[in-house]
DNA sequence: TGTCTAGACTTGTACGGACCACTTGGAGGG
DNA sequence: CCCTCCAAGTGGTCCGTACAAGTCTAGACA
């Protein structure tokens, strides 16, 4: 049963907004694969190229991801509140609650890490000047995936002055409850500030692959600085940089009026 | 003189990669022109299809944009800071200070606005959510765009209850030096909390036109609520939504660990 | 029973052509 | 001198084809 096209938009754009629309509303559940090129072909009446010209659009809303030689499959929605005010609470990790779990509330299956690598080496000019060292500085690398189920949430780098962090079990890759703060503040370092810089872009071919992004897909990315102090003495003691697909995050920030 | 592909990666990332680097490279500034897709093809010696496909990443990237019947042409560079902690500080917009302008520093020509759009009207559900108040409420809404030369950098829609700002100088197009809200606070409310929600997504055909992006290249989307009191009572004075360019912006925010 | 392979099906890349829509600048006419 | 119109050049849409590359399954085979 053919869909004839009204014409008053370009083709691909109404066979994006028909196929956006059984997305949205439920009739192509999370998982779901959408129909083969082929068949949105004989459906729509279109050439090749509109029918993936369309798909290209639902790939960089991040609504669907195709995956070669399988097909285009629809990708879970609603998006993950990562409030600030919430996460950066000391009780809260000192009680071994993750700050991402707490993100996701009682919501879906639990968040878990892979990809864990922890390595100390050289902090680059760049890395170093975040955590306020200088260029050739040792810094204990921290690198992992976080998961909801099989879906990736986001990947995390994290760098922290080997000084501080060296031999701590925060330079292990099991950091252990509440994660390398709740290490830091053990060894007598108190976090004071966090400051976040928030960017987006389209996400690399390595950071759409580790996602499950499609590549014109947007990106969210945060440069997260924690400093914090020990004896009167004022550190960077975490530098992060956290990559989060766009489509499934919203970041809540509050600040008082001065 | 053609310039050959190397053939390890495919011809349409190469392309971007070579464009790509007399971008960042300086060889082509902000507002030249790429050369013609018919152009692109004798040089590399590839298909329309090809070549353009190549454009579609420097487009979705925000380095370029096309303007039809025109050409290709390089956008300005470099990100504005907005800082949540400079922004929101009372004295500066009582001095007349606006809070864009700030953010700019001294770079570049003067931030203005234009399409400035003032009406009052009935909110629906959610805007009336956003603003505590119930559905069909009465509210002003704002709507504007602000340009740095001829360079859009984003568009904002505020709503106010009418019941606060209607009959003031926040309800008119030329809300005075300082902005509504120094409007809202000479009338005896005084702003405590602004809590910013941060999403992105790509730009709706409207938005693309109107901030001057390619359809694929990802916009910031802030939802502000500002909140404030008068006489024990307490109000949200202000809800924003507020789109950004993403290639042109970084959020900056500091939160206090408790 | 388990393993391997051939083929069908899927998406990815690349080529070709055609026509439309928009902008620009120059030729021509008033 | 100014205005109109047209041709050339540009990107936007749409069609066709072909082959490469990844996935899956049914059937052959050991």
């Amino acid at each position: 049963m053919p869909e004839p096209l009204s014409g008053d938009l370009p083709a691909y754009q109404e066979i994006a907004d028909r196929l956006r629309a059984r997305i949205v509303g439920g009739a192509l559940g999370a998982g779901a694969r959408l129909p083969s090129e082929q068949e949105l072909r004989t459906l729509y009446g279109s050439s090749r190229e509109t029918v993936r010209k369309a798909l290209a659009i639902l790939k960089a809303e991040g609504l669907v991801v195709s995956q070669h030689g399988r097909g285009v499959f629809v990708q879970r929605r609603g998006r993950v509140r990562r409030s600030a005010a919430d996460r950066y609470v000391r009780s809260a990790w000192h009680a071994g609650i993750s700050a991402g779990q707490a993100d996701l509330g009682d919501r879906g299956p639990e968040l878990r890490a892979d990809m864990v690598r922890v390595e100390t080496l050289e902090a680059d000019a760049a890395t170093a000047g975040r955590v306020d060292l200088p260029a050739g500085s040792r810094v204990v690398r921290r690198e992992r995936r976080y998961l909801q189920g099989d879906r990736p949430l986001q990947l995390a780098v994290s760098f922290l002055p080997a000084d501080i962090a060296g031999g701590t079990r925060a330079a292990e890759p099991d950091s252990g409850p509440g994660g390398s703060w709740a290490r830091l503040e053990e060894a007598g370092w108190r976090f004071t500030v966090v400051r976040e810089e928030v960017e987006s872009r389209i996400p690399t071919f390595d950071e759409a692959t580790l996602l499950h992004m499609s590549p014109g897909s947007p990106l969210l990315v945060v440069h997260r600085i924690a400093t914090g102090e020990r004896l009167g003495e004022t550190r960077v003691l975490d530098y992060s940089a956290i990559s989060l697909p766009a489509e499934l995050h919203v970041l809540v920030y509050e600040s008082a009026v001065r």
